[in-house]
RNA sequence: GCGCCCGUAGCUCAUCCGGAUAGAGCACCGGCCUUCUAAGCCGGGGGUAACAGGUUCGAAUCCUGUCGGGCGCGCCA
């Protein structure tokens, strides 16, 4: 996975990458010979203080000592830092360090200058990267499936906005080939049958009630064929009906598209053509039973696959290759795919493709994100149809049932290699058993907070934050500093999860605590400020991770 | 049969580029609640991280095998 992503220990000015500086410094001082890279992390005991470093453990077999031995070496060598309160050893040999309490609290001032670009960074570069996802064939409605594609898609290409990628998100359409030829077939039986003649449903056809739906609208738009005779026009309306439909789906969950691709295209402009040319010239096809193959074993598959069939026509294997060759030559060094991991077949099988084309595209591209099937609970059941698709629940009943910010959390608050259980009473419950509830009241309460104190939220830049004291305070401005560093890891690991256990385990949750505990709008001026200043900063974190889930930061609820 | 993913508390899941005592929420038990929003609050019990080996100073995390579940193995897309 990845495309190369560290973390900008060296150029980001914030406390941790300053720290990470000193240490990596004092490891040269205390070994020059020794080869290190020193990370920092934030120990989950608060008795370990700030940061954390095992850079003593694994150093102490490269320079002989003993790991503890070679600590206090590293921490002798340490230059003095206002910043640092203390240094320890502990454990086997970890460096524990704790910050000057006024260190603690910069986040804050940092928070107030970024503001809603609190948490971006420059890993990017201004790189173009696509994100292609959903791409669902037009022969439905979008599925459940469909729709965590259309959540994660999303918020992957906003976390890689955020990280300074210039992002294209893109929908591949299959507009041809034998699913839409089934399409076609489908409709038209309905048509027919409307018009009183009794006619069998094509095998493998499609019977969710849409099918009816198109054919009536079909018939009412009557092109003179009234009788379903003109199966090309009835093809065409069908999939400009379906692609319609989905346009509309994706509008209600909120998802845009910068570019749509049509698989037609490759065809009609020669692409697939001069992409079996390319494979040919590259000395990898051979033809066998009158088929034209590919050996792409040679390229990591397991078994070699038909490009050409003996009917003359293409496996859809071609235009796949053709279309990620196109992505590569319109620019994008990078590329990922969000797919259901039903279709993980065809991952090796493309990059496969791709290699053997000779052309210059990396080894690992494109990259991949397959996420493994949602299934959607209700009434402690598990709910399998819906009326209109027939044999699938649709993204649609979901948005009408629980509403869209609840769908596009559930679909993303999983890793994606879990199955998801999406269940649709708990995403309809108002308490803290919802996690997106939760997470949004927490944003919600704190503008209530603001608004009863009713000062002017810009009046508490630059407030006075030595007041803080309490350890609910270091705690949340401790996780509030977290923020670039969970963004950063989010999109490098195409990770969106991560982010809602973010918001709502570090930040919602520990804010509930210290809400709980302390009161914001105290007689003491000074404190007042210095909290409000801190919640403000919390509500600000809260609404810049929401907005890259694509869920609403409502101001009241 | 082969390939990919998963197996962590009673339940739903985090943690997985190896680190210190494996964390949340729900459920359960015991206290408390006249508040800026009662999403009530505080405390407690609960774990052989499927199992067995291996690598390592250190393994839920990496490797091998076994078992169990999901998905995929077409001249369909």
């Amino acid at each position: 996975m990845g495309f190369g992503f560290s973390l900008p220990l060296v150029s980001s000015p914030d406390s941790k990458s300053r720290l990470a500086v000193l240490v990596q410094d004092a490891v040269r001082k205390a070994f020059p010979d020794a080869d290190a890279v020193v990370v920092l992390d934030r120990p989950k005991n608060a008795d370990h203080g700030d940061f954390a470093t095992n850079v003593a453990l694994q150093l102490a077999r490269q320079v002989g000592k003993k790991p503890r031995d070679a600590a206090e070496a590293i921490v002798a060598a340490l230059a003095p830092n206002a910043d640092i309160a203390r240094t320890d050893i502990a454990g086997p040999g970890f460096i524990n360090f704790t910050l000057a309490a006024e260190s603690r609290f910069v986040v804050v001032g940092e928070i107030q200058r970024a503001g809603p670009a609190f948490g971006r960074g420059t890993t990017g570069a201004g790189g173009k990267i696509m994100v292609e996802f959903v791409s669902a064939n037009p022969t439905g409605p979008l599925h459940v499936g469909h729709g965590r594609q259309a959540a994660l898609g999303d918020a992957i290409s906003s976390l890689l906005e955020w990280q300074g990628w210039q992002v294209t998100r893109e929908f591949y359409y299959n507009d041809s080939g034998n699913q839409i030829a089934n399409l076609a077939l489908s409709v038209q039986a309905r048509v027919r049958q409307a018009h009183g003649e009794t006619i069998e449903m094509p095998k493998d056809g499609y019977l969710g009630d849409y099918i009816r739906d198109i054919a009536r609208e079909y018939v009412a738009a009557h092109f003179g064929d009234a009788v379903g005779s003109d199966l090309e026009q009835i093809r065409q309306f069908a999939v400009a009906y379906l692609r319609n439909e989905q346009d509309m789906d994706l509008v209600a969950f909120g998802v845009k598209f910068d570019s749509y691709f049509l698989e037609s295209s490759l065809y009609t402009d020669g692409k697939v053509g001069e992409t079996v040319e390319m494979l040919k010239r590259a000395g990898h096809t051979y033809e066998k039973e009158g088929a034209l193959w590919l050996r792409t074993t040679d390229f990591g598959d397991d078994k070699d696959r038909v490009m050409r069939k003996s009917d003359g026509t293409y496996t859809y294997f071609v235009p796949d290759v053709a279309y990620h060759l196109g992505k590569f030559r319109r620019g994008f060094r990078a590329a990922v795919n969000v797919q259901g991991s039903d279709h993980h077949s065809t991952v090796t099988r493309v990059r496969a493709g791709l290699q053997a084309l000779d052309a210059g595209v990396p080894k690992g591209y494109p990259d991949y994100v397959l996420h493994q099937m949602v299934t959607v609970m209700k009434g402690g059941e598990e709910m399998k149809i819906s009326k209109r698709a027939g044999a699938y629940v649709t993204v649609r009943d979901l948005i009408d049932e629980v509403g869209r910010d609840a769908v596009r959390y559930f679909f993303m608050m999983r890793r994606v290699d879990s199955q998801l259980v999406f269940d649709i009473d708990v995403a309809k419950s108002q308490t803290d058993d919802n996690p997106v509830y939760y997470v949004q009241y927490a944003h919600a309460r704190l503008g209530s907070v603001l608004r009863e104190w009713g000062g002017d939220i810009a009046s508490l830049r630059g407030a006075d934050l030595a007041p803080l004291a309490s350890p609910y305070e270091i705690a949340l401005a401790q996780k509030l500093a977290e923020f670039p560093e969970v963004m950063a890891r989010a999109a490098a690991e195409f990770s969106p999860h991560l982010l809602t256990y973010y918001l709502h385990d570090d930040v919602a949750a520990r804010l509930h605590t210290y809400y709980n505990a302390e009161r914001f709008l105290v007689e003491d001026e000074a404190l007042k400020k210095a909290r409000l200043a801190l919640v403000a900063a919390t509500r600000q974190v809260l609404a810049n991770g929401l907005s890259v889930l694509g869920v609403s930061a409502p101001e009241r609820m």
